[in-house]
DNA sequence: ATCAGAGTCAATCAGCTGATTGATTTATTT
DNA sequence: AAATAAATCAATCAGCTGATTGACTCTGAT
């Protein structure tokens, strides 16, 4: 991961300087923690302070509501969702492709080592419907990353990486179903669907490339 | 949708003949109403019990506890897809093809007409990560839905309709993910999908003359 | 008519839950 | 040193929550 790609202010978030923001974070890791426990149905202020060794009116001296943790959470995980990735692919020569397989390296990263990741982004995706507050933070999440993958779709197909034979939404919308329908019908399998989704965007020119590169002979 | 594949035991289920399961249906109706006004999060026993007309203890009665009511909650929800189905969409000639329209008709549907069916079975599906006994019923669900799909590949390969070139179970892993993505990353463009999906997984023969019948000439 | 069992409900219980209060401590400024 | 603000906690509140109890009704069998 292009480690100057990490906006100023998710820096800040995740590991601030002043004392009154570390404890909040603290606060707000005890919550991460407590929603990857029970979720938000088993969720308690209680045990959150007692994760973070607070008293439960600290908490609410950090968040006057529960609501006011809940929303502070769901910023906690985009920030954490910017910052943390799966292992970068080996260069192919092909900056989209390799954008492209970042994406799969991340998927399977937070399966195999952040999966808390994954079901917290899960309870709060499900709590988003219900609550406005949550989902305005959800979705601007997703529009990052959406913008993120029509970049490397847009650079993808102009260089000739990609197949120019499919409109850029229509490749977009497919990409963005494949990749969020990975992260709630499981883990394993994973590398399937990266080989297939690389025969399928990838254009007949930088296939053959590739497989003259795998067998030189 | 073809009724005849209907099972006995899910018309047994959601049109019981004794006064006994009648009123136990409606009880999991009302609890299936209340997930899907607050989820989990908000679901209480007196409030399903008020919205079926009948006192916490007589709901206590048909379940005696509430993850009782929950599991039955999930059932309920199982034998729901089983029968809620989209239109069927036009005979096309190709029994495979006609068989995955289905599915993206199905997707429609719900998104359309039965947006809360979605919604808690989202709802279930997270509980399930950390409820064994709810992620029993919902891995049956998952179970039962991969086979119809395996075996529309199965045929759709052998009859030619499909191509030839993808291994079955890569082709499998796909669509379920493709699919599973569609009810979280949203309802819009299922028809973009739709044309992506078929232009991906038809043979060139009966793409060709699909073309062709759309312009007869 | 009597009895047994299924079904229903008002009332209640013990414990939990989010939030507040008021006193106390700690850090910073004047 | 004194004053001000920030931070923390034990104790408590009012209301909710899942579940139970015991009395009452209805139905069908004897």
């Amino acid at each position: 991961m292009d480690e100057s790609q990490i906006p100023e202010w998710c820096k800040h978030w995740l590991e601030p300087r002043d004392d009154h923001s570390r404890k909040r974070l603290l606060l707000l890791r005890a919550a991460f923690d407590a929603v990857a426990e029970s979720g938000f149905e088993g969720l308690r202020t209680r045990a959150v302070a007692s994760l973070a060794g607070v008293n439960v009116a600290t908490l609410h001296y950090y968040f006057p509501t529960k609501q006011d943790l809940i929303q502070g959470l769901a910023q906690y995980l985009q920030a954490k969702f910017i910052v943390v990735h799966g292992p970068k692919p080996a260069p192919s020569g092909f900056p989209a492709l390799d954008r492209l397989r970042q994406e799969f390296s991340d998927s399977r990263y937070y399966f195999a080592c952040e999966p808390r990741l994954l079901l917290v982004n899960l309870e709060l995706g499900v709590r988003g419907k219900r609550d406005p507050e949550v989902q305005r933070v959800m979705e601007e999440m997703h529009f990052h990353w959406r913008q993120g993958l029509e970049e490397m779709i847009q650079e993808g197909i102009a260089s000739g990486v990609f197949r120019n034979d499919i409109a850029r939404q229509e490749m977009l919308s497919l990409l963005i179903t494949l990749l969020s329908g990975i992260v709630i019908a499981g883990g394993d399998r994973i590398g399937e669907l990266e080989r297939v989704t690389e025969a399928w965007i990838l254009s007949d020119k930088v296939k053959k490339r590739l497989a003259r590169q795998r067998e030189p002979k």
